[in-house]
DNA sequence: AACAATGTTCAGTC
DNA sequence: GGACTGAACATTGT
């Protein structure tokens, strides 16, 4: 479910992992580690710690120094479509919360694609059955827009109207925004009552501010209330759904190449 | 059985 | 260069 504030809750996570000594590493996952080969991550980081972990948009990466407390490189950590951080402790305990969704199903160890071992007898690791997460030294941010927590509105003007494209490709271009994921996208659009399919350069300056202000909501009760599928529109997501505020039908298409949900009535 | 799913990246095309 | 499409990744759920 990772979009900006399940990714928040996983930085949090890892804030328990930093200043404890990794002892082993391991990266053998070669798809979830490109273009690392084995053991290129684990030589960068035994020995040594991770010491602050960072988050813009949905990227996550930590500072870590060498065994002599020199400048390591960053480790960069993204989740994917599904992926988890889970950091134990000597005990095997979850530690930092995250989460909590119990594993009704057991989980295969194969799943954890990326694990952090630490003398201390704790663990971090990458849990992510679908493989789409990813672990990589010096992550490039530079294609990466300012945060969607802490862009200003008049950036946020300026950034989205800048292209004829649909106004949710834009909200989706990590590049624009960084953070907004397709159900963030669609409980914003539809909180603000704009069809998702409109030309971003033809919205107006009250259109725009609308948007903001909405998705600026969003995110807030997305991160108070657990996640972005707690998102008011986001359970009518579905065929013979209606729109919990004017009870007018919902509509269903393909907008910036990922599947999308608007009402018929409110967001023409 | 077929198809869609919270994300990114890359190749190909218009 | 920009924008769109489809594929790839592996698994689960409808």
């Amino acid at each position: 479910m990772p979009e900006l504030p399940e990714v928040e809750t996983a930085r949090k996570v890892l804030e328990h992992a930093l200043d404890r000594e990794i002892c082993s590493v391991d990266d053998n996952d070669e798809w979830v580690c490109r273009p690392h080969p084995p053991g290129e991550i684990a030589r960068a980081l035994v020995g040594g710690r991770l010491t602050a972990a960072h988050r813009r948009g949905k990227t996550m990466w930590c500072e870590t120094v060498d065994r002599d407390g020199a400048e390591g490189p960053t480790l960069g950590v993204h989740l994917g479509m599904g992926g988890r951080v889970i950091v134990t402790n000597d005990e095997g305990e979850r530690v930092g919360g995250g989460p909590e969704r119990p594993d009704r199903r057991p989980r295969k160890p194969e799943w954890d694609r990326f694990t952090v071992d630490f003398a201390d007898g704790g663990r971090f690791r990458l849990f992510d059955k679908r493989r789409l997460g990813r672990i990589r030294l010096e992550p490039d941010l530079s294609g990466l827009g300012p945060d969607a927590e802490e862009i200003s509105a008049a950036d946020f003007r300026t950034r989205i109207a800048r292209s004829r494209s649909a106004v949710k490709a834009r909200l989706l271009d990590q590049s624009v925004l960084a953070g907004v994921g397709n159900l963030l996208a669609d409980e914003t659009l539809w909180r603000a009552r704009i069809n998702p399919a409109a030309p971003a350069d033809e919205l107006s300056r009250t259109q725009l501010d609308r948007l903001y202000r909405n998705l600026e909501q969003a995110l807030q009760a997305a991160v108070a209330n657990g996640g972005v599928h707690t998102g008011e529109v986001i359970e009518h997501r579905h065929a013979g759904g209606h729109c919990p505020r004017c009870g007018a039908e919902m509509r269903h298409g393909t907008v910036g190449g990922r599947s999308t949900w608007w009402c018929t009535k409110e967001q023409q």
